[in-house]
RNA sequence: GGCUGCGUAGCUCAGUCGGUUAGAGCACAGCAUUCAUAAUGCUGAAGUCGUUGGUUCGAGUCCAACCGCAGCUACCA
């Protein structure tokens, strides 16, 4: 028996469980379901990663704590995911005693080993947040093509990567003010020092092949140095010995994988984390993860691992993106859908399933195709696997006492389906679960097949071949016993109904090599119901409507009372018109250039289908002077001219009484 | 830009070591059937295997270039 630890990743504390997420739960449930229907011993853990610089801010703006942000999120979370039937003995939070004492423990460790230290770096500061800027809360201009309004880390125009103090004109985009460079004592985990043993351990079959050739590209390029350091203030772990320094979340998110299952332990009897994390340990540990963080689990993780003394993953298994219809989910399309959003619609079974028929041990990217996820459930599921049970069961109730026969009617057919299980077994082991659904349903539609060669229904009242109908319809109930067992990873629910109408134990693996005869089954009763197409497209209006909902919050807050200070923030400044233009291919935009006493500035704005631009020239108007620049399609806007109305035609620029100057501030 | 992967029927995908006429399911059309949740069975139509070139007796498969798509490009959660 194998002894075995899984995890799957760690879901940011920052918003509720979408299909990306179910996605992998999903998968790494299905193999930890195979698991212990083989008969070993499996754990299944995860946890909230809370941590990091959004969570504070997150919090922050609730007018909340972090601690009880994240720990309503934590319930939240657990509570979609055993909905959906994800098996997780525990689902924890990284923000725990158990983590903070094991990374600290780690950190110690790799400190005592001489696998860390410490250097100099310098940041941008916001002075009036009072804060280190991560990089995407740095935007300026990009030092390579001149791009305005670009992140700290790369260029979305030219795709430049850069350090986000090389940025032009940097802003911070938490307050808008100018970030200044500041220098701070960070720590590194040397991680160059484990590149030897990292080549070794990427080439083992602890990763898929082409996550091996991914690595290989970051192995031979050289490692550098990891920080692991992040100034306050920070949500997360300070760091021994050190002022006002906290552990940067990729550090203690891993280990949250350990405290969560330490917190399993405390709850067990008899299971000991040690057995499972010791050097020389026997038993597995199976990450499951998205392909966007491979380098954290298959450089870093082992890496820490190593060097901190204990044994490293038995494997990774990484899997690509889900996307709908081919395009990334989005919720103005309605593609965003949340757990809790799908669920007041439809069975979770359903999409188990199709998640199911689509998962493969690569890495591509799965694509949700809702018209095919409808076909896909409607017609293996209901059309081909439970119609087995449910045309034979009537058989073997009206004419036999619910009683199966003694023998087995077709040999060649029972060892086909029954021998299937060793195929299969190998198929989920390696995650090839697609190809495993499709050679179960290939059984069913061979079991169809022979039902239809015999015929049960013309010869049922003929007392010669009353035997060859209960041999027929038996059989039938036991390949479908069998398609049963090897779906049940996926359909744990289906099983469970399964099992009561064929008045079982809960069914193991192995019990797929024994038929059942002579045995009493109960009537039979639906397990599984067609999906209706209009409650796939009820969960995709449900979900526009919340993004609509969600975007009227953001209006809400937009006229939430704010104090005198906020106002003040808003350079409102008197402008005189110097020219106006039509734009080249633009139809609602005008191009202003506008005096604003000291400077002159180039601002677009949406209103040509309600001025022409000749009028304008000569005319004062209100702008917003500090209105971080924006990169349109045809330019680069500074400003906003004020005006009211619903637009189209209706809009109404706002203009001062005579005497007011170019330049004057609006107070 | 560099790197990783992908591109086969309307859709989802198989296609092993290069080897006969490129396969399956869904959807579609026709027929049969009525035990079954309009379920099932049979038959059929549907493909320039992204493009071009190369290696070979022979290429969906190997090589090169190009086109298209997705992702990564490390202190990002």
């Amino acid at each position: 028996m194998r002894r075995i630890l899984v995890t799957s990743a760690l879901l940011n504390a920052n918003g509720p469980i979408h299909l990306g997420h179910l996605f992998e739960d999903i998968l790494t449930d299905i193999w930890v379901r195979f698991q212990r229907m083989m008969g070993n011993e499996c754990y299944y853990v995860c946890a909230d990663d809370a941590h990091g610089t959004a969570t504070m801010l997150a919090a922050e703006r609730l007018g909340t704590t972090a601690e009880a942000m994240i720990e309503s999120l934590r319930q939240e979370h657990a509570e979609d995911f055993r909905r959906f039937h994800v098996a997780h003995d525990n689902y924890y939070s990284t923000h725990s005693p158990e983590n903070e004492r094991l990374t600290r423990a780690i950190y110690e460790r790799l400190a005592e080993g001489g696998r860390t230290f410490t250097a100099e770096v310098e940041q941008l500061y916001d002075p009036e947040r009072k804060l280190f800027l991560a990089d995407r809360f740095v935007k300026g201009t990009c030092p390579r093509c001149g791009a305005d309004d670009q992140y700290g880390d790369n260029c979305q125009e030219c795709g430049a990567t850069y350090d986000a103090t090389e940025l032009g004109n940097p802003r911070s985009t938490l307050s808008d003010n100018t970030p200044e460079l500041r220098s701070s004592e960070h720590f590194f985990f040397d991680l160059a020092q484990f590149t030897d043993f990292l080549k070794e351990w990427t080439a083992s079959d602890a990763v898929q092949p082409e996550v091996a050739n991914k690595l290989g590209e970051w192995l031979t390029g050289g490692l550098k140095a990891w920080d692991i350091s992040r100034d306050g203030p920070y949500f997360g772990f300070t760091i021994p010995g050190a002022q006002d320094k906290y552990f940067y979340v990729w550090m203690d998110a891993p280990v949250g994988y350990m405290a969560s299952f330490e917190n399993l332990c405390d709850q067990t009897e008899g299971l000991d984390p040690e057995d499972f994390w010791r050097p020389d340990s026997d038993a597995e540990v199976h990450h499951f993860i998205g392909k966007d963080i491979i380098n954290f689990h298959c450089l870093f993780w082992p890496a820490v691992l190593q060097g901190a003394g204990y044994r490293t993953p038995t494997k990774v298994h990484t899997h690509g993106f889900v996307t709908v219809d081919g395009a990334k989910m989005s919720k103005s399309r309605g593609t965003f859908i949340n757990a809790s959003t799908y669920l007041e619609h439809l069975d979770p079974e359903y999409l188990r399933y199709y998640f199911a028929t689509k998962l493969s041990a690569n890495t591509a990217d799965v694509d949700i195709q809702l018209d095919d996820f409808v076909q896909r459930v409607n017609s293996d599921l209901v059309g081909k696997v439970v119609n087995i049970a449910s045309r034979c069961a009537g058989f073997i109730h009206r004419g036999f006492d619910g009683v199966l026969a003694a023998t087995v009617h077709d040999e060649a057919l029972w060892a086909e389906a029954s021998g299937a299980r060793r195929e299969l077994a190998e198929l989920y082991e390696r995650g090839d679960v697609g190809r495993a659904v499709r050679q179960i349903t290939a059984l069913a539609d061979r079991t169809n097949q022979y039902i239809a060669e015999h015929e049960p229904w013309k010869h049922v009242n003929d007392p010669e071949r009353r035997d060859e109908v209960q041999g027929v319809c038996s059989l039938g109930i036991n390949v479908f016993r069998a398609l049963v067992i090897y779906l049940k990873p996926i359909l744990p629910a289906m099983a469970a109904k399964a099992e009561a109408f064929l008045k079982v134990a809960p069914l193991a693996w192995e019990d797929a090599g024994t038929p059942l005869t002579m045995h009493e089954i109960d009537r039979f009763k639906p397990l599984c119901t067609r999906i209706d197409r209009k409650d796939v497209d009820k969960v995709v209006a449900a979900t526009v409507a919340q993004a609509e909902t969600e975007s009227e919050h953001v209006a809400d807050e937009g006229s939430r009372e704010v104090g005198i200070d906020d106002f003040g923030k808003i350079d409102l400044r008197i402008a005189k018109v110097l020219d106006a233009n039509f734009v080249d291919g633009a139809d609602k935009l005008l191009e202003l250039r506008l005096d604003l006493g000291d400077n002159q500035s180039t601002v677009f704005a949406g209103i040509r289908e309600a001025y022409d631009p000749a009028p304008l020239v000569g005319r004062l108007v209100v702008v917003v002077a500090n209105l971080a620049p924006r990169k349109m399609r045809f330019g680069t806007s500074e400003g906003m001219v004020l005006a009211a109305g619903p637009g189209g035609e209706d809009i109404f620029l706002v203009s001062p009484d005579t005497g007011a100057e170019p330049g004057m501030r609006v107070t």
